[in-house]
This record gives structure tokens, C-alpha cells and sequence, in this order.
DNA sequence: CTATCAAGGCAAACACCGTTTGCCTTGATG
DNA sequence: CATCAAGGCAAACGGTGTTTGCCTTGATAG
């Protein structure tokens, strides 16, 4: 590889992350991008596939932070506290960095089948949802589970409810799904 | 007011939502939506704030159709029934006009308190939830059951699980609504 | 009947955006 | 030592939202 490269994939990954959360969604540009990187902004497509496939590249990133802290967090808890640890947990990593959870679900136009690491945050949903159940691979209850904390991460920063106790209402589902989700148990 | 206005704001707002609807948010661009009313782009800004604004009014709009379109459905249902067929209805919506409900419930960067028509939707919620655990404004089940609703309407859309029973987490979601929201009955 | 006046149109320009093209520099490799 | 391609750059293309200044017009006031 000659010439002495001035930046590299995972640097642009890096600036962009940082872009991303201190500036907001409307910063991250390939121009701004690449100025922060000391790089003309035709540089980047030698590195990146275009805006898209860098996005699609952070929404990776995203799932596996998210996916990561979700493990670690549930460590070793019965199947219900490891429930509301990650209900929890999800919401503060989506307060956190708003920015690039919108990046993680944001509406794909072909909406293709998340192959990547989104796979692992649905095992993970899916196991956990599953040990509360004791049904095995339970998906219905998994994407039911999953739109709650999806649907509450999303409409608490659109403002919809608020403040209207947006706080007891993650409190109040949680509980909902423990008690009146069927169980083989 | 002289001259022979070429255009109006209801103009603009059904014809933009025409395009929304039939050629995508991308196509939703002040200069196609001005040359389909035949008139210069400009020229829009003494009708509309903008294009935010004019978004915030189609998802006004929005609002207001999908409220109206609840209740009807609703109309006359026990509260429990009520609730399944909320459910339907708002999915039915979100999927039927679905760059619009993006609109409606889009993150707002400023987030600031939605007072428009998005608050007779919030009010509909209310009461359904109510209606069911008994407890009057019960805010809390009705932000845990919106939530829900958002949730997978939005990543039933983002292709997160795949084709896996999508269908069947909606079922599961509201029964375990109905039988775990606390109740005053 | 005429003068006024502002709503509403238009063209041009500004500052961005993502992306493509062509060229040029460079260092490692054969 | 010659080659060759990775990787940089400037320029341009077509798109975006928005602002500016000017001009047309018809209803209204005197």
C-alpha cells in the first residue's frame, strides 16, 4: 500500500462517532468529515462506500456497544431482573447517544434484512425473553418486547408525551410484559 | 388580496402530501412540489414557514387523520375490544402511509412539547388505556402501550426482525397489555 | 375614475450537500 | 532501477433549502 496514507477506515469510523454525538446528525457531512480529518472529501470514497455504506458502518458500531453493555449488564441476574436491567440499560445507552441510536433503527428504505451486528442485539432480546417465557426462541414475545423499548427510546425525545411521567411508564410496561406475557411456567 | 394567487396553502399541503405519498420523502423537495403547483420555489415561502414548517403541518395533518380514523374504528367497543382494535388500526395506518407516520412522529431535534394535533392522539391513548386498568388518566399504561404501538410499527419497518413472526408480537404485545397492566377492577 | 399598496409571483444567487472525474504523487515491490 | 496502484487533490455536476430584489397585479381608498 504506497503512498503514506493519511487516514484510514477506522480513523474516519472514529471522527465520524465523535461528529456524530458532539455536533449532531447534521454535522456528520463528508466535507466537514473530511476537514476534520485533514482530507478532501473525495478522499473518503477511497475508504468508505459513500454516506450510506459510512452510516451503515456506525449503525454496526452502535448495535455492538449497545449489544455489549446489554450482556454485561444482565450478567448473572435471574430472568426477570436481567428484564428490567435491560429495559434499563437500553434506554440509557439510547439517551446516551440519541444520535446514533437513530442511526441503529432509523427507517431503512429497502429495509433488507438486518444481517449484521443487529443480529446479535435480536439473539440477545430473543434469549432474554425467552428465559422469562420459558418458551424456547419465543419470537412474538422478543418483538413485542423490542417494540416497547424501541417505541419508548423514540417517542420520549419526540416530545409526544412530554413530561408526563414518560419515567413510570417504562416502570409500568416492563412489569405488563413480566405478568401478562403466556408462560410455560 | 390582489393578484390572481397561483397557489394556497391547502394547495401546497395536499399536493405535498400526494407526493410524500406516491413518490417518497426524498422526492419531497420544495422545487418539484413548487413545479407541480406551477410556480417558482420561492414563491412557496408566502404560504408556508419552510420546509419544516411545512412538514410540521403534514404531520399535523397526519395526526389528525389517524386520530379520526381510531376512533371511528373504536366507536361503541368494549374497552378491551377497543384496545385490540387500536391496535390494528394504528398499525394499519403506520403501514398504509407510512412517510407520513415518519413525519408525525419523526425525532424533533428541539423536541419541544407537541401542542398541535398530536395531542388529540395522545388524549384518544389516554383514554383507551384508562378505559381498561379503570384508574382515571392513568398516563403511565398509556405511555407504555403508545410505546409499544410506535415501537413496532417503526421496526417492523426497519427490517430488525426480518419476516419472523412479526405478526404474532403485536398479538402477544396487547394480550400482555390486557392481562398485566395494573388494573383498578 | 384614478392613485395607492401590498400580496404574491419570478429569476438569481448563496451556501451547502453527496458524488464522479481526471490527474498527480508516492513508496513499496519485481 | 522501473513499474504500478493506493491514495491524495481540485474541479465540476446536479441537487438541496433559503434569501434577496424586483415586478405584476388587482382590490381598495379618496
Amino acid at each position: 500500500m504506497p503512498y503514506p496514507a493519511k487516514t484510514s477506515r477506522e480513523d474516519i469510523l472514529s471522527v465520524a462517532l465523535e461528529l456524530l454525538e458532539h455536533r449532531g446528525p447534521n454535522a456528520l457531512s463528508m466535507r466537514t468529515l473530511a476537514s476534520k480529518l485533514g482530507v478532501n472529501a473525495s478522499s473518503l470514497y477511497h475508504h468508505v462506500s459513500g454516506k450510506e455504506g459510512l452510516e451503515k458502518a456506525l449503525a454496526d458500531e452502535g448495535a455492538r456497544l449497545l449489544s455489549e453493555r446489554l450482556k454485561t449488564a444482565t450478567h448473572h441476574q435471574s430472568a426477570e431482573e436481567a428484564l428490567k436491567t435491560t429495559a434499563k440499560t437500553y434506554l440509557s445507552f439510547a439517551n446516551e447517544r440519541p444520535a446514533l441510536y437513530d442511526l441503529m433503527l432509523a427507517p431503512r428504505p429497502p429495509a433488507k434484512a438486518e444481517a449484521g451486528a443487529g443480529k446479535d442485539l435480536w439473539n440477545f432480546v430473543l434469549a432474554r425473553l425467552s428465559a422469562v417465557t420459558g418458551r424456547e426462541d419465543d419470537t412474538a414475545a422478543a418483538v413485542a418486547f423490542w417494540s416497547f423499548l424501541h417505541g419508548f427510546a423514540s417517542l420520549e425525545r419526540s416530545g409526544l408525551f412530554g413530561l408526563s411521567g414518560a419515567r413510570g411508564g417504562l416502570e409500568v410496561g416492563v412489569k405488563a410484559f413480566l405478568v401478562g406475557l403466556p408462560s410455560e411456567r
